[in-house]
DNA sequence: AATTTGTGCAGTCAAATAGTTGCGCTTATA
DNA sequence: TATAAGCGCAACTATTTGACTGCACAAATT
């Protein structure tokens, strides 16, 4: 496997998102992350270091333990790509732009 | 080609990247959106393909031509994806909930 | 009517991806 | 100290991806 360094490309992965989601939660060691799939335990492995080298998650070791968990800033590159376009759908975004003018002009 | 229809999948590419980000200026026919990378017509034909395929593109010929467009409705499944991880990191989006508050509690 | 232009589709191919198993190292535990 | 558990690395394989070329077809243009 050639573990390429994209945030996007880790995204991509429907098992890699999944693990996203549940390191999310809590910090976790890589089998008590494989046990909630049905790949082996190496497979995840692999995707859990395709997220680590994306810096999406980081490593505590624990004696012979290494415990995964999230960085939420190693999605910050997805973030800023999508952010241009939220504008063009999300009411909630421009309820939100409208509060701030509001609020602004009351100072 | 496969052509996944999975909006992530469609993300991973920088090329599509980019094309989603220059029909986001204005509508564009393939050849047209073809002349702004080294590679041929075909190949960006068949990344147009997988865009439309997910939704992010919309099409709307023209005589012989075709016109695509984005559909930013199509970029929503990410943005839910990243939303929940967006406050965990981003500042602004904090000051703009506690500027919500202020404005709540002065109504 | 003949030619050019804009597209999409089919087939081919090399490289990347996602899965597997096996192995060895390190750290707990019996 | 011997054994078991947790983990990463290496080697192998099947499938998917992303690029290419060639072709067919419809719509303008000459």
């Amino acid at each position: 496997m050639k573990l390429r360094r994209d945030v996007f490309q880790a995204i991509a992965d429907p098992t890699r998102r999944t693990i996203i989601s549940l390191v999310a939660l809590q910090a976790m060691t890589p089998t008590a992350i494989a046990e909630n799939f049905d790949y082996s335990r190496q497979t995840i492995s692999k995707h859990i270091q395709i997220l680590t080298e994306c810096e999406i998650l980081e490593q505590e070791q624990k004696g012979r333990e290494i415990y995964y968990q999230l960085n939420p800033n190693g999605m910050k590159e997805i973030a800023e790509f999508i952010e241009p376009f939220r504008k063009l759908w999300d009411d909630r975004f421009n309820k939100l732009e409208s509060v701030m003018k509001k609020y602004q002009s009351k100072k």
